[in-house]
RNA sequence: GGCGGUAUCGUCUAGGGGACUAGGACGGAGCCCUCUCAAGGCUCAAACACGGGUUCGAAUCCCGUUACCGCUACCA
């Protein structure tokens, strides 16, 4: 037996594709995929599709896509199992020739039975070998009668155990593990089959999986050893559960990469926060770029307890990564989401550019979703604005007195020689101090007048943003609804 | 039930025998800044599951208990 080159690691993501990319596989597959990159080693992707009846292309083409939202490139062509079936028989049959394996003609139902007797009884149930004690002789005669049947693997006494990257030192006492179908009477191969056989045949070094699968890696050592091929290292990561505790499934709202992409999350942000989860630079280090993550990936900082998905601290690492990108960087996801809301379209943007981008410089500070950046972004772009009725409430109380304090405004405004920021705010607050009252006294009305909201960037921004015409505008038009 | 895994604030975690009066972050409460909201700054509340060992000394090592999670198919 050989010894695989650990220098140069070779991994792989292989998930079925029975749906979509689950933030669970998301985070499986970046952690593979930082350890490849780390040590200068393959990230390799392979679909497990044996499964005819669950997979779809659809689930296919959304795992192609979430990872590539999420910036996991994988190298060399990509593996469908469904393809490799003439191999994993190969290997089955191997199985069988070393002596590794028996031919078991027990059915489906007839097990099924048994199972249940046991159940009922009040024992745990294994399957108990009997075919194994067949005569050779009479087995040939069924083979060749063409009676169906499966391939066992004959579990050899003794324990099997490994080292795992996350969880140190695992065993399994083989009595504990039933002889397992490797191949079905309809001559397709069970899950540990192909996945033993397709690993060996990809030269994978690491195998790095979600730890539901540590009951199934006794049994993949077996049948490597007994293939004679040389073991992978193995890591078993923890899980994801919801905030409840329990598994991360549907009832927990969103559970696919591409709903927190829908939800205007950055992808920076998700990696980042999917690699907190299970895993920990050490020290205090939390908001990371890709490259800061690949530089700190180190098996000794995979963390073995479940970790609760929790969305709020998501949103707040989305904050922090809107405010590490500049405007330049924003644009290319803001723009898409902008168009699609209807709010306005690529000309313009691509007209107004210095002004666009320097709206969502404004608008990103205070910003935790590109959503966000979204919603605020409306009143800069519509010609008629919505007041909300809450704003309107709390600072047009007096509707007169509100008509009349705009008015002021405007033609103080309206005055300017210059549309600045000192000329505004020297003006404005000269306007305060006439009247006898505080700036924010004018501001909020006025905040109000030009986006409809009670919430905004600084007024002169918003100002300065909307330009001398459209702001006089809006405020003639606020005074008139200010009276009503 | 059997087998396996896990156990530090509500949550993500730092911690790898003395540096622990257990640190940081999210969330929560409050204050500052301030034209609003954010951002930022500051403060507060909040945890070593339990019981035995080992040791001069244990959040850290060992054993047990408990709780939780996973697996237990001719699914993957």
């Amino acid at each position: 037996m050989t010894s695989p080159d650990h220098t140069r690691p070779r991994l792989r993501f292989a998930p079925s594709p029975t749906g979509y990319l689950h933030v669970g596989g998301g985070r499986t597959a970046l952690f593979n995929w930082l350890y490849a990159r780390k040590y200068g080693g393959q990230f390799l992707l392979r679909i497990e599709d044996t499964d005819k009846a669950r997979s779809t292309e659809e689930s296919t083409a959304a795992i192609f896509e979430g990872l590539a939202w999420l910036g996991l490139d994988y190298d060399e062509e990509v593996v469908h199992q469904g393809s490799q079936v003439e191999r994993h028989r190969t290997d089955a049959m191997k199985l069988l020739e070393v002596g590794a394996a028996y031919r078991c003609f027990c059915t489906a139902a007839e097990l099924d039975e048994r199972r249940k007797a046991a159940e009922a009884a009040k024992e745990s149930f294994k399957y108990d070998r009997r075919c194994d004690r067949l005569d050779p002789a009479q087995v040939e005669r069924r083979v060749a009668a063409g009676e169906p049947h499966v391939i066992r693997f004959r579990v050899p006494p003794g324990t099997t155990e490994w080292d795992d990257l996350v969880h140190d030192r695992i065993a399994f006492p083989n009595k504990d593990v039933e002889d397992f179908v490797v191949l079905r009477s309809d001559g397709t191969p069970i899950y540990n089959m192909a996945v033993v056989s397709d690993d060996i045949a990809m030269r994978i070094t690491l195998v790095m999986r979600g730890d539901d699968h540590i009951s199934n890696t006794p049994k993949q050592i077996l049948i490597y050893q007994a293939l004679g091929a040389a073991l992978p290292r193995f890591a078993h990561l923890p899980m994801i559960h919801g905030t409840d505790g329990k598994k991360l499934s549907k009832r927990h709202g969103a559970t696919a990469v591409a709903d927190y992409q829908h939800m205007g999350i950055l992808p920076s942000a998700m990696v980042n926060f999917l690699a907190l989860l299970g895993w920990s630079p050490g020290g205090d280090r939390e908001v990371m770029t890709m490259g800061d993550m690949i530089a700190l990936f180190s098996e000794d900082g995979l963390l073995r307890k479940a970790a609760v998905f929790d969305p709020k601290k998501l949103e707040w690492m989305n904050g922090q990564h809107l405010s590490l990108m500049n405007s330049a960087q924003l644009e290319p996801m803001v723009s898409p989401a902008l168009v699609a809301a209807g709010i306005t379209t690529d000309e313009e943007l691509h007209k107004r550019r210095e002004w666009y981008l320097s709206l969502v410089d404004l608008l990103r500070v205070r910003a935790r979703t590109i959503d966000d950046i979204v919603r605020q972004a409306r009143p800069y772009f519509v010609l008629d604005i919505e007041y909300d009725p809450e704003a309107v409430a709390k600072h047009w109380k007096d509707g007169p007195a509100t008509a009349e304090l705009l008015t002021a405004t405007a033609e103080r405004l309206g005055a300017l020689t210059e549309w600045t920021t000192p000329a505004m705010e020297e003006g404005l607050r000269a306007l305060a101090e006439e009247r006898g009252t505080t700036a924010g006294k004018i501001f909020q009305p006025l905040r109000i007048a030009l986006t409809g909201l009670s919430v905004s960037p600084g007024i002169f921004d918003v100002l300065l943003m909307l330009g001398r015409e459209r702001s006089l505008e809006r405020i003639a038009t606020a005074a008139g609804v200010a009276t009503r």
